[in-house]
DNA sequence: GTCTATAATTCGATAGAC
DNA sequence: GTCTATCGAATTATAGAC
């Protein structure tokens, strides 16, 4: 009879990447070593150019298991958007672009501010490191500014685009201060999120108009 | 005749630290090395240990010559913001608040990226690197806090501390990204900073109310 | 104050046994 | 795939001559 091949339990390689993101967030690319994240993730230094190639590979492996999900949800909830023939209002394309990052922190409590932190940094961390995560991001950002040029024909793109920025700017903010005291965001269940949300997109509205 | 006793021409301890800010700013605290800093700064390596003791005391020594002066004029122009006896509004809080980071900037065109990008930098740094920068720029900030809420008495002191966090953010992110292309922040010149102050009050202001 | 030389660690990466 | 051992380079910091 022939051998079933097991799938290698390689969980040593989401190990890795799980401790990376945690650390790369709380001190960047150049503060963190690999030593440090072995050290966390109890694998061998060796496993990581094993499984990665190099250090700023790692970084590339996070940055994509992170990204790829939000901008996924960012675009289909965008896309939901325009499917009629209304043009969305400020409110409702603010609140697709900020709903899927603060929601997907409420996945995994224990990851909520690492991942926030992560997407801090990623903006950042000195050239070429902060490319990789932009590269990312680019797709769902050109969509979000072209619906905005759409909600606001009055504004030109350099207002619009230094708005976005700004508005982007400010969920990040959110999130890496998440759980501090006094910070917007302090739970994770679905409510509170929902409630932070609006009081962002609340915030934020106005001054995309003006 | 007794000789006169020259000051030593020490620019060395100056030019270490300009050099120095201006690393950390583009690399942040763990990117940037001693032999980078001396090497630009045309030192002796052994110079920085002699003027400063060691690296995290240079980091120190760049953060006060750079806050002091903002702090100094943020509390005097808030000072005089409420002299008179009517409560100010929101639009004059967040200008005197915004107005000394971006003018700051314009003293000297060459430092305008660097000064920007240095004070975003120590926000993100990890401790016990972060608090030396917040540490300066307490006072100044528990200020603002309490004129916010004569403005605005009918917010909750943790509702104005996020969005006084967020309009903070929204600063130093326009800084950051002075010059970029679509950035708000183009030029230096006094005209050009004083249109771009208002444009941004204009963005922030709406939803401090909201 | 400035310099050379170097100590004492630590880094990313690799070779090779198992 | 995982491990030990190690290389070569880079780091902060110091000792001591001038």
């Amino acid at each position: 009879m022939k051998k079933i091949v097991v799938t290698p339990t390689t969980d040593t390689k989401e190990q890795i990447i799980s401790v990376a993101e945690r650390l790369f967030a709380e001190r960047g690319f150049a503060g963190t070593t690999l030593r440090n994240v072995v050290s966390e993730a109890r694998v061998n230094l060796a496993a990581v150019h094993y499984h990665f190639g190099s250090k700023e590979d790692l970084f590339r492996a996070v940055v994509a298991r992170f990204a790829r999900p939000v901008v996924e949800q960012e675009l289909a909830l965008l896309e939901q958007l325009q499917a009629g023939n209304e043009v969305p209002s400020v409110e409702a394309i603010l609140t697709a672009l900020l709903k899927p990052c603060l929601e997907i922190l409420a996945q995994d409590k224990d990851t909520l501010l690492v991942r926030a932190q992560f997407m801090g940094r990623c903006r950042t961390e000195p050239e070429p490191i902060k490319s990789i995560a932009t590269d990312e991001f680019a797709v769902s950002s050109e969509a979000f500014l072209d619906v905005l040029q759409r909600a606001l024909p009055e504004q030109s793109r350099s207002q619009l685009h230094w708005k976005l920025d700004l508005v982007i700017a400010a969920l990040i903010r959110v999130q890496t201060e998440a759980g501090q005291p006094f910070a917007l965001l302090q739970m994770t269940d679905p409510e509170h999120i929902q409630n932070a949300t609006e009081q962002l997109v609340k915030f934020l509205s106005p001054g995309m108009r003006s």
